[in-house]
DNA sequence: CGGTATCCTTCTCGATACTG
DNA sequence: CAGTATCGAGAAGGATACCG
């Protein structure tokens, strides 16, 4: 079958591996986290406090998932006991205006949503 | 310690709602589901053909969360047998600028983000 | 055609306990 | 302080069968 390109003006579509990058770094920690080192850098129980009520083992997964797209950037400070300190890179200050974006239409939108939504739940 | 409102001038944050909004609408199969739409009103079967390899089960659930949060509407016809069409809303299309910028986003770092990962992988 | 209902497996996530 | 290890409950998601 030879398709003549008539696709070629189409949109780009999302591969597995966009999708796969989106789902690390857009999932509900990491988008907190990264909200967070935006303002400053900060150390492993900060952030635990900073963000509500995230467990240990969530938060660092979601810092390890940050660490290692190159997202924020893990500094060992070897004293005793030993500090820690997170800090966004600058691959990961281009999220924060993606961020700023996705923030941005959630809210302009939420008033529309919210009246979509009781239609839908009385209709039903 | 009194925090003399230092903070007043700092982005937006992500509450709840916004949080759980992005949910519904981003996650795999809505995000796929809203491009087919956007390039054209298709059918159940129309849809499930073009997203691969998608279960019923899972193309229904997110056509439903789509439906309520207003992004798609869900059309009858009631011939025998029944035909439905899925066409995309008004506000599902500003969502469509949104995903635009999320593609933009990984095709530009997509290099940078494998080669970090590429140095935290070896670096275990 | 356009779904629902059910079962079953997989994965996520919190709670808890322990460590260098 | 900054984690790792382990367990169990619950949710997500596929496979299958059936319905108007």
């Amino acid at each position: 079958m030879q398709e003549t390109g008539l696709a070629a003006s189409e949109r780009p579509r999302i591969t597995a591996p966009h999708r796969e990058l989106l789902d690390q770094v857009l999932d509900k920690w990491s988008l907190q986290v990264l909200e967070e080192l935006c303002e400053q850098p900060q150390r492993f129980n900060e952030l635990r406090r900073a963000i509500p009520v995230v467990t240990q083992k969530s938060l660092t997964a979601a810092l390890r998932r940050l660490e290692r797209n190159g997202m924020v950037e893990r500094v060992v400070t070897s004293t005793r006991p030993l500090a820690v300190q997170y800090r966004i890179t600058p691959l990961g200050t281009t999220l924060q205006e993606l961020l700023d974006a996705l923030l941005c239409w959630t809210t302009v939108n939420m008033a529309d949503v919210e009246r979509a939504r009781e239609r839908y739940d009385d209709e039903v």
